[in-house]
DNA sequence: ACACAAAACTAACACTTGTTAGTTTAATAT
DNA sequence: ATATTAAACTAACAAGTGTTAGTTTTGTGT
């Protein structure tokens, strides 16, 4: 896994145009655009503009993997399982948010084996995330409500948090781990 | 505002696919061929795919709009209000998913003064409910916590269920609306 | 049966797409 | 200095894009 400077480059600027545009509104040319060469110039680095999507979600999904099972795994109460998931990603949205804007938007235009890994890992993620919270309604540490329904609004929250942390970007990261954490467990009334 | 029967059959297919695969990612030999007919013959009946776009997008927008004025200028505490709008998202959600799919992964594909009032429709919508959500804080109804957090992990989770309700489409949809507004209300603790 | 309009067709356009081949320039090591 | 390698370049490709022009087919009302 050996991968240049010129090449994190490459993947950088072409994370930032996916963001605001979208993986197929992007071209070859585009990237090369803003970095000041030619579209030929970029093979020299990469495969192909497969590779850069595949390493911008498959990346994220193996470090979204890699903390979900450390907290799945680990001796917490199922309410603060979901204090430190939520943390989580909003680490992940702060320091990543153009990976995570792929991996949200533009996951579907993987292909073979790439596309398969994806799904899978999402399909782990959420099964995980699922059984804490069922663990959390046998517990009666959480309300009987469709655990289904507290799955996603949770998840929605956090995955699309990315488009409102650029827009209005000014909020502490503590405060918005605080007050995130309490609006989606406790509620606003 | 005349639309043809076949107008319409021509913009519920696009729409489909769209949601799918995303604007760009789908041709107009594509929706053709949904459609068992040649691309160029798309064009008896409309202007072109932009135009397919914008009424997708445009039309829900103004709908959203309409039904905020309308829960907005009523009477209701905030409060209610906001279930008012919990249940006007879910029921949009279940009759017009396709065209919530555009309004939110498509929008930024639309071009000249339709970008321009779409983005002035979201704006105002999101005021709107800005607005209701400091009157119930000031009103001492809802916490006081950031009413920013409040507003997006609300309305990031009322904006992404069409992606839940397909996939575990077999929710009733009172059902869903009671544990919604619980869920987003009362919190899950 | 005939005229007319709606809606399909074929063929082509100008342009953009991702990518490859072959070449030249720039940087580094001996 | 010279050889080697990395990284840029030019030129072009085959395929796909949205769209237009002109023509034929289909359906309907008289």
């Amino acid at each position: 896994m050996k991968v240049s400077v010129r090449k994190r480059e490459i993947i950088k600027v072409a994370s930032q145009l996916f963001k605001d545009k979208g993986y197929n509104a992007v071209s070859m040319r585009d990237i090369a655009l803003e970095l000041g060469i030619k579209a030929a110039s970029l093979y020299n680095h990469i495969e192909g503009k497969q590779e850069i999507l595949s390493i911008l979600v498959l990346d994220l999904a193996k470090e979204f993997t890699l903390g979900m099972n450390k907290i799945a795994s680990s001796e917490l109460s199922p309410t603060q399982k979901i204090e430190q998931l939520i943390e989580m990603h909003i680490d992940i949205t702060v320091t990543q948010s153009e990976a995570l804007a792929a991996l949200n938007n533009d996951w579907m235009h993987l292909e073979g084996e790439d596309l398969k890994s994806f799904i899978e890992m999402r399909d782990d993620y959420e099964e995980n995330f699922r059984s804490i919270i069922k663990a959390g309604i046998a517990n009666k540490e959480i309300k009987n409500y469709h655990p289904e329904v507290i799955l996603f609004s949770i998840l929605s929250t956090l995955r699309t948090l990315y488009l409102w942390y650029q827009k209005r970007g000014k909020l502490d990261v503590n405060v918005l781990k605080k007050d995130m954490v309490a609006v989606l467990l406790k509620g606003i009334i």
